[in-house]
DNA sequence: GTGGTCTAGACCACG
DNA sequence: GTGGTCTAGACCACT
């Protein structure tokens, strides 16, 4: 199930995005499966169609999803796949902002090391 | 040296922020120090004086520089040092989403701890 | 044998009109030739039947084929003729887009007939 | 200028961008220069600004053009290349539908080059 | 002024 | 039923 956190600076439509692909990494949809429709999601959601729409349309743009016509959204095959490389990018760029804050706090790599662990502890990271 | 990416989602005057915090931390300016003026900067990163003034602002308004009237922007004395727990904050918050993101590709501690190893090298961070 | 794309902007019913034409025009059904049921011919390409029905609608109503009651659709005579000519126009429209192409890039009669010919050459045209 | 046909099948958006593609191909826009704003572009053509909104936006997806906050739409350097190219390749497959319809008609590549000539001569290409 | 997002509601073609 | 397009109009953040 996708939340939409309304108040978000992050647009709607990129929520919806993200969830989605959360769903197909962790195989809540799989290859060719058939996504809801557009409509039912924007009632699901309680969001304009056309937002849905958009989400759906940028995802087909980015070969994640595709449509049959009059049919629906179907999860394009490998586009886990892809996902999981996506994941590691996005992953790879926090790390990088990470790098760049630890630089200016003038933080070796042995205190950045520290400083992430005892963050994954928190978070209860097993 | 601020750089400015003009088409980025993040708004001008927040980079400059981001900026400015870098160099306050790494000990460009230090305690006291005289911020450029409004006008060199805006010149100097070709950026409309306005919003220099709107960073300068909310830098103001966060504690981390104050005003001299007529004089300029001075940095606040131990805001080096709020800088740093902000920092720390701002990190934890990278690591946050990127333990998010592994959760949604089920990734354990140990995965995790690789790919963040991965990119600490591929940065040649010591 | 005519191959649909479900995901193409074309529609599935101009699909199959186009790939009945073709096999019309090659001689693969002659004057007066029984075209398959639109039962058979929607199992054979796993589309609905009234997508063939519209199909086979809109060859009748161009005079392509026509209805013998209860029994089938048949190729109109001299459609073959019809047709010829109506792939000579086919043809004569994607020449022109092709030249309009041209006209936006300011390529010359000679540029553009070395484009064609390097792909004649590509696609294999004795 | 560009020019809206309304009873096209082609969606307005689509034509506003290959209009622009065209306009930056024959050099009207040059790189890094600025496009019309949504609002003026969308007054000129008598079209909902959404919809200018929309093409601007594909076209930046494509890299066509940038965006620079609060500044308006830019073209991308070396755009009008990839455009050429892109071109080409929307020629390519115009000519091999016409190979297709070739095909069908059992037309060796003699024939189909005097169909091509015939229509060049006919738009006056010189 | 600039673009970005969103809603509401309409109309269309397609299956 | 499906998605696709478009309009009208609103509100927002940014420069």
């Amino acid at each position: 199930m996708i939340r939409i956190n309304e108040s978000s600076p992050v647009p709607i439509y990129q929520q919806i995005i993200e969830g989605m692909q959360r769903e197909i990494l962790s195989g809540v949809f799989a290859a060719d499966d058939r996504l809801p429709s557009i409509r039912d999601l924007a009632i699901s959601l309680k969001v304009n169609p056309n937002t849905i729409a958009r989400a759906y349309q940028e995802m087909a743009n980015a070969g994640t999803i595709y449509f049959k016509r009059g049919q629906g959204a179907y999860v394009t095959p490998k586009s886990a796949d892809d996902l999981l490389e996506q994941a590691r990018a996005e992953m790879a760029k926090h790390i990088i902002e990470i790098i760049a804050i630890a630089r200016s706090m003038n933080l070796d790599r042995q205190q950045v090391r520290r400083i992430f662990d005892a963050v994954l502890d928190q978070q209860e990271v097993k």
